[in-house]
DNA sequence: GTCTATATTCAGATAGAC
DNA sequence: GTCTATCTGAATATAGAC
């Protein structure tokens, strides 16, 4: 039975996904990343290996919830629809993978060193999916001609500020922790300008 | 005469600027920051005392041109333009500043543990000044009732990405440096957004 | 599978010659 | 004011007892 050895891995990732969170790579310490997991040090490396490999598995867990919020520009749908649910999804994932969220911005702003090149590649080719798929609803006259990069630049920028830059949304509301009446909020502000400001239209009128 | 000392700081806080830009605190090496300044490590201490220290000047030299971009909210103007240039502030910034601000980024990140409480003091009410004039406007029916955090995040979060993203917006653009132009586009989208998208009336009506 | 005690590496910092 | 040579501490990683 690997009972035991799955519940130990989970809390080490658990940790460690808060330790690279708070302090980044490099000035995280192997051995506070035990303690915060309950386990004595050798047991990270029993698990792990190293620290990079470490590392390692907490960028890629997040991945997958990244590929999977492009899912709403993978099937046929109104632009309005497809963009709100995109906006909604990239808004959740900032706050349900808080963690690795920060992780992966954190490697981003240095240069991805140690993301996978096959991994670079796959949020790539889905980013630049995404990008073709509004310059074709541009082409339809079904929103107005904004630039669709900047445009998905904003938007992956105005969701992700929400895990990345969390102690400044503190600082400056005052709260120790946004609730779901402001992830709300934020999800409402960011559509609008997006749907609103790129002028989409909408089969079925309703804001 | 100091002129060789002020040449020599100056030499080693661009070099610092970089490296830190590029590595984070944690795990740029004084060695590598004397190196790329074409100075022995020692002068890094000579000058600097520390580390942290050298790092702190880094951060300090990005908090000065961050308050001043809210320029526009401190004198009476247009909402429609006060927006309008603090986008565009916001954004030249992240130009011209773009190792300093990543550095301040990653600070911010990462809860701010070397941010002076006074200069996090002053940013802070800088803020809460926008967001007061911004609600003043949409008292007076100047603009939608948006909410005025969120729509300050998102414009903070929008501007800054090209600076602290950089490596993505490269990736995705595919082009190794952003011109004069790719810019232009990217403040007239987020203006447009913003404009548009929260409905901010125009006493003489341009676009 | 668990953990103490230790080896090893490496970067921040400095003493002291020039 | 400049820089070589070195100290020191800290953190990754592991050996080996239990």
């Amino acid at each position: 039975m690997s009972s035991i050895r799955e519940r130990n891995k989970e809390l080490i990732l658990r940790a460690a996904s808060e330790e690279f969170a708070e302090k980044g790579f490099a000035a995280s310490k192997t051995s506070d990343i035990a303690d915060r997991a309950g386990l004595p040090k050798p047991n990270v490396y029993y698990y792990f290996k190293s620290k990079e490999n470490l590392y390692r598995e907490v960028l890629d867990s997040i991945v997958e919830p990244l590929l999977q919020a492009s899912a709403p520009f993978n099937q046929p749908g109104e632009p309005a629809d497809v963009l709100r649910a995109y906006i909604r999804t990239k808004i959740r994932i900032s706050r349900e993978h808080a963690c690795a969220s920060k992780v992966f911005a954190s490697e981003i702003m240095h240069g991805a060193p140690h993301l996978p090149a096959e991994r670079a590649a796959q949020l790539n080719a889905q980013a630049s999916h995404n990008v073709a798929c509004i310059q074709g609803w541009i082409d339809q006259g079904l929103m107005a001609a904004v630039d669709p990069h900047h445009l998905m630049f904003s938007i992956w920028a105005a969701t992700q500020t929400y895990a990345d830059f969390d102690w400044q949304i503190s600082t400056v509301t005052g709260k120790t922790a946004l609730d779901d009446a402001d992830y709300e909020a934020a999800a409402a502000t960011i559509t609008r300008m997006v749907i609103k400001g790129c002028e989409v239209k909408e089969a079925n009128p309703v804001a």
